[in-house]
RNA sequence: GGGCCGUUAGCUCAGCUGGUAGAGCAGCAGACUCUUAAUCUGCGGGUCGGAGGUUCGAUCCCUCCACGGCUCACCA
């Protein structure tokens, strides 16, 4: 008999599995396994999911799967009841199922649950993949992730990891103050950062909507408006390529500190990065792909121009006008790098390129490069003493960047010069130049504490600490296209 | 968007220079009271991703399409 057979027969006889409504868990498997001593001939009352029927005949093994893992079920006629033993022999592995019994340990050793009574919870339908060799395929792996995580234990692993790194990355900020918002997803202006934006429609206001590509500018504003801690962890959404880095929507957080400057930023990156390592990983060091990768403070410091020397043995330092920077490109060979004609390169572009093309790959461990150009960050402060230089940094790790971070800017007049200037270079087509936000540049008018502030790539931290290749491995549902 | 690779039974995979498909597990029927990739006996299972083309004949060769993976480009 095949399973929508057995349902149907179940369901006649008024015994359908969908009716069921509760069950009493009182323990999970882990903790049979854990405090195994103490529940020895105990009775317990478990559920979850059949993994494999072993059946011999007069007894059976189940292997029952729950949140925490797997427990073996022991049965026979004795336990159970002549009756309800031939019933149970009728369920199929995937069936959902709850076992009342004792906790005792088998001839071989296996701690398991004798079953004094069972009970059908849920019907499979569908078969299960393959027990030995499990659910590889990595797109029925992404597209129905529900069979991934029955079937491959390290991926609810992951997940549960994921979500201690995010706690502990709000206790940490919880813990100094910050305060957590919710900002704006939809939004006429997409704002924030250097991104093509999803665009949107409300019917109510018949208006078209993006979704935010960035939290930044209306957490600024909770700083003038006096929070003067204030943190978003939340999905961003950026209409751009997906590969192993990039999913469309991810998991950023910003943080804002009011009377902190882009140094108190780093302290606080390296600090907090190194206790969600700790408290899921046990130890600031953690392998990814093979390489140790050590996050205890403090992290490298390197400015981009002292970068940009020492991987491409190209000193920027004297480099006083574009023109130079242009010769230099030229020169050096790296003018494909340049997003723009080489023509309307700057020195702040041309150094930024020099950088990715020779330093981002050399950084391995984590690495703060600081000091940008301005051109290249209209919303940071700039150096005192050096107009073409801002109070900006992003760490790498991995050849990865992890989070960036500025002192903020908060004089209004050049926030808007600097918005002008990015329409300038929208009209030139980068169509990803900062929209111009004119109401956060009156916020800034009624006065912004001197302020730091970050962003940080939650997925990709999760990534390093939980060892995975891809960020749809730590993405429960990633982006997919639809396959019919 | 470009390049490379993949798509064969529910799952994991074979399938040689072109002759209309196999294995293991899963499933079904049976045996077995300590198994744990249980074992043993028997049985069924496929529009070979889709559409065209070449050919007497295509899972195999060619073209296009779909989806996926990797990679490059793009990307705070």
């Amino acid at each position: 008999m095949v399973r929508r057979e057995k349902l149907a027969r179940l369901q006649a006889e008024g015994r359908d599995p969908f009716s069921r409504l509760t069950w009493n868990q009182t323990h999970h498997s882990a903790e049979i396994k854990r405090d195994f001593e103490a529940l020895e001939n105990k009775g317990v009352s478990i559920a979850g999911r059949v993994m494999s029927f072993r059946d011999i005949g007069k007894a059976a093994f189940i292997d029952l799967q729950d949140r925490d893992g797997r427990i073996q079920v022991y049965l026979n006629a004795e336990g159970l009841g002549e009756e309800a033993y031939a019933e149970v022999k009728t369920w199929d592995v995937g069936d959902i199922i709850g076992v009342e019994g004792y906790v005792f340990r088998t001839r071989r050793g296996e701690m398991s649950v004798h079953a004094k009574g069972m009970t059908l919870l849920a019907k499979a339908l569908e078969p299960l993949p393959e027990k030995f060799h499990g659910l590889k395929d990595p797109e029925i792996r992404y597209r129905r992730r529900y069979l991934d995580m029955v079937m491959n234990p390290q991926v609810m692993d992951t997940f549960k990891k994921r979500t201690r790194i995010i706690r502990a990355i709000r206790e940490y900020l919880d813990t100094r103050g910050y305060i957590e918002v919710e900002t704006p997803i939809l939004s006429t202006i997409a704002s924030g950062a250097a991104a093509r934006p999803f665009v949107t429609k409300s019917n109510a206001l018949n208006l078209q909507l993006y979704l935010r590509i960035a939290t930044e500018l209306y957490l600024k504003r909770c700083i003038v408006g006096g929070m003067e801690r204030v943190y978003d962890m939340g999905k961003n959404f950026r209409n751009e390529g997906i590969d192993i880095r990039h999913n469309p929507e991810f998991t950023m957080i910003e943080l804002y500190q009011a009377y902190a400057d882009y140094k108190d930023m780093m302290e606080l990156c390296e600090n907090m990065i190194a206790f969600a390592a700790e408290q899921v990983c046990g130890s600031a060091k953690v392998i990814y792909q093979g390489t140790e990768i050590d996050f205890t403070p403090p992290w490298r410091r390197l400015t981009m121009t002292d970068a940009v020397k020492q991987y491409g043995g190209i000193d920027f330092s004297g480099v006083k006008t574009d023109e130079e920077a242009r010769a230099i490109a030229k020169a050096k060979g790296f003018e494909h790098e340049l997003k723009k004609k080489l023509k309307d390169c700057t020195k702040g572009d041309i150094l930024n390129a020099a950088f990715e093309a020779f330093a981002e790959k050399e950084l391995i461990q984590p690495t703060f490069i600081m000091d940008y150009p301005t051109d290249i960050s209209p919303l940071t402060k700039q150096k005192p003493g050096d107009p073409t230089m801002t109070e900006r940094f992003e760490a790498f790790v991995y050849a990865r960047e992890i989070s960036n971070a500025y002192s903020e800017l908060n004089d209004p007049i050049v926030q808007l010069d600097r918005f002008t200037q990015q329409a300038k270079e929208r009209e030139l087509g980068d169509d990803e130049a900062y929209m111009l936000d004119e109401d956060f540049v009156s916020s800034l008018e009624v006065g912004m504490p001197p302020t730091g502030g970050m962003g940080i790539g939650v997925d990709r931290i999760i990534m390093f600490l939980t060892d995975a290749y891809s960020i749809r491995d730590v993405i429960l549902f990633p982006t997919m296209k639809p396959n019919n």
